[in-house]
DNA sequence: ATAAACTTTCAAAATATTTTGAAAGTTCAA
DNA sequence: TTGAACTTTCAAAATATTTTGAAAGTTTAT
């Protein structure tokens, strides 16, 4: 198989996957290609690699920027804006665990501690009580996991907690 | 506050923290909704107080049971069948782990799997080879993790790896 | 100040997902 | 069998998301 050939598949494979995340294709397809590319690329290299617009680019760049897990480059003597995907696998996980705690598991903490300050007029609720009171529990547990994991120095994947989890 | 003005707001925010998850926002009313309700519910139930329709419950019920959430029951001496979430909130997070490791984790182990068992012709190739051994490396820890996670008795996360991940 | 080189925006078009509801299918009591 | 009570299907409509590309905005060298 050529190389050329076995990146394109990686870059189709990780789209389509990325679906399957809930994260649109371009964005992962995108991610796929800066990771697989050592130099930064241009928005131009982009659009042309993978055959889209330009304002398709900039929005996605955007995104994957906010995830933090590409990065702007410039390079010395250039205007152009050059990006590159972070190329340690670890840290991008990391980056990705303490943004989805932040964007999906923040607002469920809130909207539970929110309902349990309410006092609910009227007896009953009881049931209704628990399965809420449940699921913060958890919920709470989950966020304090996270936040050890993503506090945890970068190399916790490989430390005591990955070998206290993986062990056996 | 009304207890019913409570549940209402849990269920419509239920429903927006799923479009957040990338699950769509009725399976994630019904959802919830199934779970404030101590009894089964039929379908024309679930159609009436979420104002959906009948082919809108088929579906996202059927796909709330696929997910292993949701349970069918049938009551004795009625035609109709009766649905209800499960009301254990570990095990349901469990179940969801379990198959969000099987939708989403497995497809990308296969990918990097296939990958790495072609030989690339002609030389470089290097950095593409060690960044997908890096995802498959990272996806094998992640992997071992979950099914650690998952096979665990299902008091799991007030266990040792829960204390092990929370403490201090 | 100008203009070339670049980035961002955004309304419209394309695409994908979700929802509806009527029709088809199934089950079961009589 | 039949038909009433129910469930499932699916094509069309509604809605939501993604993509485009041209125009507007910004930056920088001169």
């Amino acid at each position: 198989m050529e190389l050329k050939e076995a990146e394109e598949k990686f870059i189709a494979a990780w789209g389509a996957i990325g679906t399957q995340w809930g994260i649109n294709r371009t964005m992962a397809q995108i991610h796929a290609l800066l990771l697989i590319c050592e130099n930064p690329l241009s928005a131009e290299e982009i659009m042309s690699k993978l055959n889209i617009s330009r304002g398709n680019v900039n929005m996605n760049v955007r995104e994957l920027i906010s995830w933090g897990i590409v990065h702007k480059v410039i390079k010395f003597g250039e205007r152009k804006e050059f990006f590159t995907a972070e190329k340690d696998i670890y840290k991008s996980a990391i980056q990705i665990l303490k943004e989805r705690r932040k964007r999906e598991l923040v607002p469920v903490l809130n909207l539970l501690r929110d309902l349990e300050s309410q006092n609910i007029d009227s007896g009953g609720g009881e049931h209704f009580k628990k399965i809420v009171g449940d699921i913060h529990q958890l919920g709470d547990s989950t966020n304090k996991m996270l936040d050890k994991m993503v506090k945890a120095d970068e190399h916790w994947f490989t430390g005591s907690l990955m070998k206290f989890l993986v062990k056996k």
